[in-house]
DNA sequence: TGCCAGGCCCTCTTTAGGGCCTT
């Protein structure tokens, strides 16, 4: 069954939502489909909610795919259903905007899956995503590598548990969220890091990103 | 840990190609 955090109803307008899909394989428009979502809620940095589900979409897991994420058939075949555990998931992010680690990747899914429920789409399927992954290359050019697990080395983020399992990516990308907002803070003399200031920072060029910020600085 | 797709980014580029990143 879904898990929530008990004190956490949903999402309100102040919250970020980091998400991280488990799926069958890259592409939904090749047949694949969601395994299990996470979803943690980020308040100021801190985190206030999550939200965790494996889904059955009735679809087979590939082998290798069950030795990467450790999810096997048993395990979705006992889930809830994939459109139950989505429209759960939708309720949960309400209006809040989304973040996750290669954005474009877990958007492609988030779309896919809330739009197998029809006319019972929320309106969370339009939510906007930053995206830590380009945000870490803005930022961390220097990095041998961008991915999730590279990043929270290079960090020193602290375990949240065995990787490729959502709600520990949705906790690392959290994590790694956080500290880009601080870092963005910190370089840039910002009161705040807001979504829209994410968003902004992801679609200039690296070079640009201090011309970008201190416009932002100036505009708030 | 591979393949599938797709978007971003870099460069030996821009009339393109290939690596990275997600599962």
């Amino acid at each position: 069954m879904p898990a929530f955090d008990a004190n956490v109803a949903h999402a309100d307008c102040a919250d970020i939502a980091v998400i991280d899909f488990e799926t069958t394989g890259l592409s939904p428009t090749m047949g694949d489909r969601a395994t299990e979502v996470a979803i943690v809620l980020l308040r100021s940095g801190q985190v206030v909610g999550r939200f965790q589900s494996l889904m059955n979409a009735g679809v087979r897991i590939p082998p290798f795919i069950e030795s990467f994420t450790g999810i096997t058939n048993a395990m979705v075949a006992a889930a809830p259903p994939a459109a139950q555990v989505m429209a759960e998931a939708a309720r949960f992010v309400g209006r809040a905007p989304l973040v996750a680690h290669n954005a474009a990747f877990d958007r492609r899914f988030w779309q896919a899956e809330l739009a197998r429920l029809g006319d019972a789409a929320p309106p969370a399927a339009d939510a906007p995503f930053a995206c830590t992954l380009l945000l870490a290359r803005r930022l961390y050019p220097q990095a041998p590598s961008h991915k999730l697990g590279a990043m929270a080395a290079l960090h020193g983020l602290a375990p949240t548990g065995r990787a490729h399992r959502a709600l520990a990516d949705a906790e690392m990308a959290a994590a790694l969220l956080a500290r880009i907002q601080a870092d963005l803070c910190e370089r840039f003399s910002l009161p705040e890091a807001g979504h829209a200031l994410l968003m902004q920072a992801q679609a200039c060029q690296r070079q640009a990103l201090p011309v970008v910020m201190r416009r932002a600085v100036q505009a708030a």
